[in-house]
DNA sequence: TAGTGGTCTAGACCACTCA
DNA sequence: GAGTGGTCTAGACCACTAT
């Protein structure tokens, strides 16, 4: 018996299990044998377990009971914010100035990305993300017209686009790629970097209910580093 | 009255944001009145909500209620597996191989990161990790000995310290840094790659009760990319 | 201070899966 | 078939915080 807040209860079992009291594959005792150890509903037990399987520290299964994860794969979580809140997050002030913005058949491989037909123009943007007034991150975007038709009267000069379409399309699903390249010509002058330049890129594309709504290249300063706690 | 299961409820409700329903903003009804509308518990209620609120969707405040993200930070989850899993996944035949072992003294950087004395030394590992013989990631280790002296004994030539050190220390905190870089001559030269290239570099250093165990970093292949669903 | 979410409980039934 | 986790319920009390 000893505490009982699903807080509590995992964060005991997590220790129990960095002690080694319950090592690496073993198996753990089931939900109502715990629940009266700790002198808590069985309910209680559930939740610090789903959420310590959630976590991926232990394994469930039916009828299998419990087990220590053998390989413990860690989550790391990110937080994938607009990049006015990265940069304000490091303290400097943000700002952000379209360099390119027009109408424009784009080239074959986004064509497919955005379903549209060959021929169909779609919105095209080039953005320069500033901290302290020096170049943080350039963005390459398109926008499918079909689905975000207004932001063609969207004050893009106030609003960067990445925030003005999270504020308004009611929200979406979407992959991210993160990689890395040599700078070319073009980025590299933006950002004021020298060509080759190894820099981080984020690509990232949304969709709102099956139809497509913006693809974008992001294209981090050269240093910039993602930083996460497992 | 719709239906009941925690997820299920979660699901129309996210839903009922994505159609616009529930503006971005807006307040949501409160639990008991969710309740009686779906005609389940309130308990249920609750699990959809704050499954909600963990992915980011809504925020939830005692006696403000529960409202819809303005700003809908999305979180992207990464599983931070061990390279063999990584390049299995993408169906390859793995295999590793050690370039160097030693126990050498460590930079300055790395000694304070480790909490070592001056002139301590630690284990230093080199390993090149392969895809179908061909080169994945070249690997850069540090191993404090004081906290896993047995390392020295692993068969690393058949586990790789990556794996071996997941299997063995009980379970750790860390944390992991993203970042690109212009491969120097020796990654280079191991990854059979072009000096200068940019690369997918990851940094990872783990803990466990506070006390340093490994610091390493991950330089893969040119092309490497991270990839995620939102 | 009142209202909302956060959590616990005790009991129940279901679903999966291992043997 | 039996055992374990998954989930629901109805009721209760607590904790935070907006007003």
């Amino acid at each position: 018996m000893i505490k009982k807040s699903h807080h509590t209860v995992r964060q005991s079992m997590q220790d129990r299990i960095e002690v080694g009291e319950w090592p690496l594959g073993a198996l753990i005792p089931g939900e109502i044998e715990l629940a009266s150890e700790y002198g808590c509903a069985r309910t209680t037990i559930n939740r610090a377990l789903q959420a310590l399987a959630d976590a991926g520290v232990v394994v469930r299964k039916r009828k299998g009971g419990t087990r220590v994860c053998e390989m413990p794969v860690r989550h790391a979580k990110f937080t994938i914010s607009i990049v006015r809140e990265q940069v304000e997050a490091t303290g400097c002030q943000y700002r952000h100035s379209v360099l390119t913005s027009m109408l424009k058949i784009p080239p074959a491989p986004i064509v497919t990305r955005l379903g549209l037909k060959s021929g169909e123009k779609a919105f095209y943007l080039e953005t320069l993300h500033l901290a302290d007034d020096r170049p943080f991150a350039f963005e390459e975007r398109w926008v499918n017209l079909k689905a975000v038709p207004n932001i063609l009267t969207a004050p893009l000069d106030d609003i960067s686009a990445n925030e003005w379409l999270v504020k308004t399309v009611p929200f979406s699903s979407g992959d991210v790629i993160f990689s890395a390249m040599n700078v070319d010509q073009k980025v590299a002058t933006s950002l004021e970097t020298a060509i080759g330049k190894a820099i981080f890129v984020v690509k990232r594309t949304t969709w709102y209910k099956e139809e497509f709504i913006t693809t974008m290249k992001l294209f981090y300063k050269e240093g910039f580093q993602l930083y996460t706690r497992l």
